[in-house]
RNA sequence: AGGACGUAAUGU
């Protein structure tokens, strides 16, 4: 079965779903069992193709067949419903991990809290991120990420700068993307003072990887454009075009 | 190891 799941695999990154679910019913019907990795493979193939019913069955025909789903299946069905909009279906998911005691890891709560903000819940969100932090996992860039875009959505600025303070002071990992998204969470609050501070720390900190990339100049052009001061839009144009980033 | 996760602005 892992030359199965392989070819599965392949087929799903090259975007022939159908072929991959070809592959899974011939492998089934010549007597090779699926494991957990064909499981999650063949689910997030379904996932893909918006195909809830169809994952929801095959789930239920594996648990029936003696499969202990694992945090790789638990994350597939959470990152189909968050795009769903499906929040009955994100309780789901916390329940069938609660009721078959599957420990979540990083990818899984980045993927629900992600799949909260898609469902317009804040707040959930908010309190899935103090648990996971007191369950003694350490958070990661996108766990962060997807957190700020959460408070942003929702106006939460003072959450947001909250947390921003509580990245430094834990020493969370941070990279471009994050600090890309702190500044759009700025941008929309219009919290000029805090977006040039992180900007400054971009430059200063160019510890390869976090240096300001075109998504960074953008957001303080739009900081400065929204705010009246065409002036400084401008000089960050330049500015830009000075540090060898070219405009898109 | 054969499986899962993250960022903006403009224009209609």
């Amino acid at each position: 079965n892992i030359t199965y799941s392989t070819l599965i695999t392949c087929l799903k990154k090259c975007r022939k779903f159908d072929r991959a679910i070809e592959w899974f019913e011939r492998m089934y019907k010549t007597g090779v069992m699926p494991d957990e990795v064909t499981y999650s493979a063949i689910l997030d193939v379904y996932a893909k193709l918006g195909k809830k019913e169809e994952v929801l069955s095959l789930y239920e025909r594996g648990r029936s067949n003696g499969w202990k789903p694992d945090p790789v299946a638990f994350s597939v069905l959470a990152k189909m419903f968050g795009e769903a909009g499906d929040y009955d279906g994100i309780q789901y998911v916390l329940k069938e991990m609660k009721n078959l005691e599957v420990k979540p890891n990083v990818v899984v709560y980045n993927t629900l809290l992600e799949a909260m903000g898609k469902t317009g819940k804040p707040g959930l969100a908010r309190s899935l991120f103090e648990e996971m932090v007191e369950s003694g996992l350490e958070p990661n860039e996108k766990t962060l990420t997807a957190l700020i875009k959460i408070y942003g959505k929702a106006r939460w600025s003072k959450d947001a700068l909250e947390l921003w303070g509580r990245m430094r002071e834990k020493k969370w990992p941070m990279d471009f993307v994050l600090y890309n998204t702190l500044l759009s969470m700025c941008a929309d609050l219009g919290l000029e003072a805090e977006a040039e501070e992180l900007f400054d720390e971009m430059k200063r900190r160019r510890k390869s990887g976090r240096c300001p990339d075109n998504w960074s100049y953008t957001a303080m052009i739009n900081i400065y454009g929204s705010g009246g001061k065409a002036d400084r839009a401008l000089e960050m144009f330049n500015e830009m075009l000075a540090s060898g980033v070219g405009p898109n």
